[in-house]
DNA sequence: CATTGTCCCTGGAAGC
DNA sequence: TGCTTCCAGGGACAAT
């Protein structure tokens, strides 16, 4: 399930492989992903465009082309960008091709990621919010966004509009480190408990950055690698286990849906 | 505007 | 063994 770390390390292992190369050629096998776009208007805009750029904003990957648009990619839960990879890969819903016959292989097993070309950066951009590891994000910041809203300060975490980039994983991730639990109302965290969430939500990105990403269950890096962050996680997919720091074990509950896990006995309401 | 719920999708695990 | 049922969850969208 990729998200800010994931795609942040997609994104800086194809930075290498990609800067300066020019489409030569696609083929696509599954036209979801397309949304309104046929396979012949999408190739029309991608073909002979070279890439200038990529860069990361929430958990979408813009590689910015010649022309000045950029096509923008969602893996949403189960996408991979694998680049030359050796067999063929099961779920390939796209390829791209470049010269040298190397290739950038999109594969998706439930079809819920997205390719699609955006003319400005600001069309993506100004409907999320801000960046964790910005350095505008600060405590005051995330005070601002908690303060107004009374849902659990878990689903104000998972809203891209207000921090672009934390999913289910990590939002467990930093309120298990920040000892808060993850029903409590957003506008009910004290100062200090917001200082220690800001603290545990840019500790845990940047750790899981430099573990590579995390692999809970189908994710791969362009290299065709698992990522190693999942190892380190203390709570997130861990139900029944241990907590590591007092041994009680791991609940799980439902907010918005989505699985929760947390400490009973570590994150009070 | 804030909040909540539904839907999309398919492999794998669990249950019978 | 083989079938059925359920679960995973990011984000668009609708409803309140």
């Amino acid at each position: 399930m990729p998200e800010l770390p994931e795609v942040e390390t997609i994104k800086n292992q194809l930075i290498p492989h990609l800067t300066g190369r020019t489409f030569k050629s696609i083929k696509i096998y599954d036209t979801r992903p397309l949304g309104n776009l046929s396979e012949k208007e999408f190739s029309r805009r991608l073909v002979g465009q070279k890439i200038t750029g990529l860069s990361r904003r929430g958990k979408y990957i813009l590689i910015h082309l010649s022309g000045g648009s950029t096509l923008v990619i969602h893996l949403r839960m189960t996408g991979s960008l694998l680049w030359n990879p050796v067999d063929t890969e099961p779920f390939t819903r796209a390829e791209f091709f470049f010269e040298n016959k190397d290739r950038l292989v999109f594969t998706d097993i439930r079809r819920f990621g997205t390719l699609s070309f955006v003319k400005e950066t600001s069309d993506i951009t100004n409907r999320l919010g801000i960046d964790p590891l910005n350095p505008k994000f600060t405590p005051q910041a995330l005070q601002k966004l908690l303060s107004t809203r009374k849902s659990p300060v878990k689903a104000v975490l998972l809203q891209q509009e207000l921090i672009a980039g934390i999913g289910n994983m990590y939002a467990d991730e930093a309120l298990f480190a920040s000892r808060i639990h993850p029903a409590k109302p957003a506008q009910t965290l004290s100062a200090c408990e917001i200082k220690r969430l800001h603290r545990a939500i840019q500790d845990v990105l940047h750790k899981a950055i430099r573990n590579k990403g995390a692999s809970v269950r189908n994710y791969r890096s362009p290299d065709g690698r698992a990522g190693r962050a999942h190892e380190e996680f203390c709570v997130a997919h861990r139900g029944g286990k241990p907590c590591p720091r007092c041994g009680t074990s791991v609940s799980r509950i439902v907010i918005r849906q989505r699985g929760t896990y947390y400490c009973p006995t570590c994150q009070n309401i």
